[in-house]
DNA sequence: TTGAAAGCGCTAACAC
DNA sequence: GTGTTAGCGCTTTCAA
């Protein structure tokens, strides 16, 4: 009963009103005082260690339920200073930008608990090549990290890893890419389908004719799921709409015909006024649009990498939609050490905001 | 040196990199043992404490050069476990409902640093009355507590204020209105003149004829300086856009003539195509284009309001901009907290995002 | 000027 | 079963 906690709020300007709570912080010593039993009684009762007789279990049981007992954390962590390590695996951003950010979300999460006993390792693995993915995993398993962070880019070699996670009682949290899985305790991303529709409703606001089309570009097999969602979406937005005025296509590319394809496709559409890129790569097309094409064509695409900056800085992509993968990366690694420092729950699944990005407001989602 | 601190990135896929930081974590005993003193005296240099012969200052700052000490901040305030007050001021959300969201964010941060020993208070002010700001900040100085989080809503009634909380040695921090002051040691908030820049871009994608425009309605004079600021923005937008093809007018309104003025400012300037609200009032001029109007005006305003969300899903508001005030009384609270806990610098001054919101991705940024 | 020691709240090993 | 105790790293008081 040594310390206090209070929480008031005040409102005056004519009348005043005033309402405070006053929530005393109670110790172990004021409980095992309070049930008239030790502090080692009461350690044992509140981490259910057993070896307490049924006379003390209920008589600090009932104090508990009075007191709403807050454990101090400082204490507790650092009478325990064990240091807690997580492993985080992605994409090799090398072999796709789109990673590069996360870099930076993991290195702020670092830089912001550095002064606890945290270690954090960061491993690669080439997204083309499920090989890679399962040989790292490995590797972090051999380490026996506290937890991994991971994104699971491949579905049945991730199902398979969690297992040995599992098995080897390893706390198991993913981002970007969400997986089904009782297993997976955690996951930080975005809501494809949902992000469809606001690129929908983006075209919609600025297109007065013409028609539209959906843009697929065909790298690795990885991205097959987020694109069919976020054309869900796209054409679930359009649907609801009784009586749309534009048609909209499904136009699938890949290299290396890819730019000769686009070609054809727009010669083939005449009417095509608005382009939804569902991946990344919209800036390939932009370069297109500007070789080809006076005439205005709407272009809505998807990440703030340089290439679709410099094409939105040229005018011609109009919005990104932010992934924000740096985010995602920084809420998932400091979930977990929110989680091992402070006992904090882990959100089951953390769904970050669709950002809409033009030129002027994107220099607040690189930085 | 009983403890570790590691970072470690890991690459592999054919080749395997392996970068690794061994960092240990030294304690004051580590510290004292290493040059030949007490714990006593590392604390004393430590903390300039003075008291401590050249010799021995000498033997420690040499140590410390070398070793890159990182105190355990679990165990400083697990020792000094002194309740840290912070009083909140801010308008009354019953005058304003722009204000409300900043409950919501100052109970979060609340609730994230529970375990803590922190003290939240917060106040109301009415946003018409300086002398209800006077008395509310006499109430506060009487409390005396560790630290205050403001918005400076009134110029001269603040730099007055902060100078009696400087005396007092109270720590002042702000939010959503800046005021230069170099007793003031934070601001969070967002640049009005790029959010002005923001609107400006989102009518260029969109209109394809026409004129804009500006509307501010004038509601209290705390507005002003934002008003001007935003306008300023949006005009410059234009301006350095070589040939601008559209003209620019500015109307301002104020009640109870605001519906007829409106009216009469649209049919003597039939060209009107887009207009830009400086205020989160948008849904008032949306009520009254909804009544006149069947061609399609674009609107941008500011603010998930209810009424704003409404007139967007009607399709009459096309763009809101999210100022985000929850964000901004959020992390003016956290910023304060974790300084006074975990020692943290309170950044100067904090931008957030200009985010721009339509009817689909509105949930994540009011949730 | 310096070192020794107590104690913040919690945990866990160790006697009884 | 239960209470006592040492100790996590840091701060601060008190003797020396």
């Amino acid at each position: 009963m040594n310390c206090m906690f209070s929480s008031t709020t005040f409102y005056l300007y004519s009348i005043i009103h005033y309402i405070c709570h006053m929530k005393t912080k109670y110790t172990i010593k004021d409980i095992a005082n309070l049930a008239g039993v030790s502090k080692g009684t009461v350690d044992r009762v509140l981490h259910k260690r057993g070896k307490v007789s049924q006379d003390a279990l209920e008589k600090v049981n009932k104090i508990l339920e009075e007191i709403d007992y807050q454990p101090n954390l400082m204490a507790r962590s650092l009478k325990n200073n064990k240091i807690f390590s997580i492993c985080i695996l992605l994409p090799d951003p090398n072999s796709d930008p789109y990673w590069l950010p996360c870099i930076e979300g993991i290195q702020n999460a670092k830089a912001e608990f550095m002064p606890f006993n945290i270690s954090l390792e960061t491993f690669f693995f080439n997204p083309e090549s499920t090989k890679s993915f399962l040989e790292i995993n490995s590797i972090i398993i051999k380490k026996s990290p506290d937890a991994v962070l991971l994104v699971p880019l491949f579905f049945k070699e991730t199902l398979n890893v969690i297992e040995k996670y599992n098995a080897s009682k390893i706390l198991v949290t993913t981002f970007n890419n969400q997986i089904q899985s009782k297993s997976i305790k955690s996951f930080v991303g975005q809501d494809l389908i949902q992000s469809g529709r606001v690129a929908a409703k983006l075209l919609d606001t600025i297109l007065k004719k013409g028609d539209i089309a959906i843009v697929h570009i065909n790298e690795v097999f990885k991205n097959a799921i987020h694109m069919q969602e976020k054309e869900k979406g796209f054409r679930n937005y359009f649907e609801e709409i009784n009586g749309s005025k534009y048609k909209i296509f499904t136009c699938k590319l890949k290299h290396p015909s890819f730019k000769k394809d686009l070609i054809d496709f727009l010669e083939n559409h005449p009417s095509i006024s608005g382009i939804f890129i569902t991946t990344s790569k919209a800036y390939q097309v932009a370069e297109v649009i500007e070789q080809i094409d006076n005439s205005k064509i709407t272009i809505v695409g998807y990440d703030l990498l340089d290439k679709n900056i410099k094409y939105m800085k040229k005018g011609i992509i109009d919005f990104l939609i932010n992934q924000n993968q740096k985010r995602q990366a920084y809420l998932g690694t400091i979930g977990l050490i929110e989680h091992f420092i402070f006992n904090k729950d882990i959100s089951n699944k953390l769904l970050l905001p669709i950002d809409i990005v033009n030129t002027e407001n994107a220099k607040y989602y690189t930085a």
